[in-house]
RNA sequence: GGGCCGUUAGCUCAGUUUGGCAGAGCACCUGAUUUUUAAUCCGGUGGCCGCAGGUUCGAAUCCUGCACGGCCCA
């Protein structure tokens, strides 16, 4: 097979073909041949299209074929008395899969396929392994993901959420700089992790000896960044959590950060439920959108759900009454299994997943968590035990975290210790960002969302190794 | 980490139940074909049946372990 292909490539280099070309004038796309073909067709213009060829077939002095660049398709039509034997001679060594330059006139075929009439065809680059079969694509994921580059050139459904993906982050930025937010970038290299709870990637800096971490957030550096007077800032980047990888986790993942000085959660509430709106009519046109068989519309409000409301519900007990070990209990009960080193924070997420989030289909806010979910978050206004926080769920799916920032910089050096104090994994104490605070932070409304995840959401896509161009898969055998 | 499923030609898949010559379509090679489009027709090439053991006269098929992937759970 791979021999053929190689015959191939020497048979036309003895031909004095040059199978690896420098360059090639291209004057139209395939989809601007097929936008402008009646003004093309009818001064019969030459034009020149390139591309790989992905289809082919040949009637003794003739061939047809289809070549596809990044816009489309185009059908190429060749005949011996136009192009000439010696030509036609070396076509007949190119193989499904070679890139190629055509020049020539359009025309429409008898069955109404807009075509180029080929005068002159060249190779641009030789192609030596067999593309997968083009009825039935290439099915095997794992060669989609590791192959990225030849999931694109046969499944347009692949290239399709790729490119709305692209959409979407411009979008997302088009969203937060018309409203004056500052773009900004932040360390990826951390000398102290912080901004959530979850087990960070570990090097080394050989230079300042010393060990550092890949991000797990920029929160800390952002908030900083608003002490510093910029008033809207955001940040769209990778964050890396080394912990499992699913359906709906990648250990590097795309986040969009955004902080709004004197705003509150409240008012990222309304900002989140405008971009959302913002992005399914931009993405989609329409503010509806199918995922996992569900339907959900953007252009409704969110729900609003207590957190501690909706759990005791279920529970049939206030949450925040209940000891770690009432919580074990109630887990069992509900057949949520948790580990025994879980803390009570956790169990109550657990608790909190299966019962309620799992079967919140229409967009929720999940509002006011109790305090020692989170360090960051302010003081609920009207109930000590509470913080003024929210997490966007859609279709079951948590698609960020968003909280009335704490700026209270004795409290906050407080809530971080008595983070340290419960033992909590992964808990840290970043002494800079605390001195920050006592410079005074304005009242700031802040927000975190999955950016693999929104793609998901509005591309209808379930895993999201399906968003991820090259998603994280042990290494090949 | 646990359970279940998968891995056979470059690709998409049969064959495993009930052990007995390694199969098909596309792709590839040869020939025919001057408007085809999953082109068609004639003939042909192509295999570490994921890897390593075991059972058996004989293993793609049964058993064990491992690797990679998928789904579900943690």
């Amino acid at each position: 097979m791979l021999d053929s292909y190689r015959n191939k490539l020497d048979r036309l280099k003895e031909m004095g073909v040059e199978p690896y070309a420098y360059r090639w004038d291209r004057s139209h796309t395939a989809a601007q041949v097929i936008a402008r073909f009646e003004g093309l067709a009818s001064d019969k213009t030459e034009v020149k299209v390139a591309g790989r060829l992905i289809s082919r077939r040949e009637h003794g002095k003739t061939q047809f074929g289809h070549i596809q660049d990044s816009s489309g398709k185009i059908q190429l039509y060749l005949r011996k008395d136009t192009i000439g034997d010696e030509v036609f001679q070396k076509v007949s060594l190119l193989s499904l899969g070679d890139i190629v330059g055509a020049k020539g006139e359009v025309f429409r075929t008898k069955t109404g396929e807009i075509t180029l009439l080929v005068k002159e065809l060249v190779l641009l680059a030789k192609s030596l392994r067999p593309l997968p079969e083009k009825f039935h694509g290439l099915k095997d994921v794992e060669i989609r993901y590791r192959q990225r580059y030849v999931d694109l050139i046969v499944n347009p459904d692949s290239k399709r959420v790729f490119l709305a993906r692209a959409r979407l982050i411009k979008l997302l930025r088009d969203f937060f700089d018309k409203r004056g937010f500052i773009e900004v970038e932040t360390p990826t290299l951390q000398p102290i992790y912080g901004g959530a709870a979850a087990r960070p990637f570990k090097t080394f800096y050989n230079v300042l000896e010393q060990e550092m971490f890949l991000r797990i957030s920029d929160e800390l550096y952002l908030k900083r960044l608003i002490v510093g007077g910029m008033e809207r800032v955001y940040e769209l980047c990778k964050d890396f959590r080394n912990e499992g990888l699913d359906r709906i986790h990648n250990p590097e993942f795309t986040q969009i950060e955004v902080y709004q000085a004197y705003a509150d959660y409240n008012d990222i509430m309304i900002m989140v439920e405008k971009l959302f709106r913002f992005l399914a009519s931009g993405l989609l046109g329409k503010t509806e959108i199918t995922f996992d068989n569900k339907t959900v519309d953007f252009g409704k409000p969110w729900k609003r759900l207590k957190f501690v409301d909706a759990l005791a519900e279920k529970l049939e007990a206030n949450p925040l009454e209940l000891s770690e070990s009432s919580l074990r209990k109630l887990a069992a009960k509900f057949g949520i299994e948790v580990t025994p080193d879980s803390p009570r924070v956790r169990i109550l997420d657990k608790l909190f997943e299966g019962l309620v989030q799992d079967r919140l289909v229409e967009p929720t806010f999940i509002i006011d968590h109790p305090k020692f979910t989170c360090p960051l978050a302010k003081t609920h206004r009207s109930n000590p035990e509470l913080v003024e926080r929210f997490e966007p769920v859609v279709c079951g799916m948590e698609l960020g975290n968003a909280f009335s920032e704490l700026n209270d910089p004795v409290e906050q050096r407080k809530r971080f210790e008595e983070q340290l104090e419960r033992n909590e994994k992964f808990a840290t104490l970043d002494e800079e960002y605390c001195t920050a605070l006592e410079y005074g932070m304005p009242p700031t409304g802040g927000l975190g969302l999955g950016v693999d995840r929104i793609v998901m959401l509005l591309t209808g896509t379930t895993s999201i190794r399906d968003v991820i161009l090259f998603p994280q898969l042990r290494p090949n055998p």
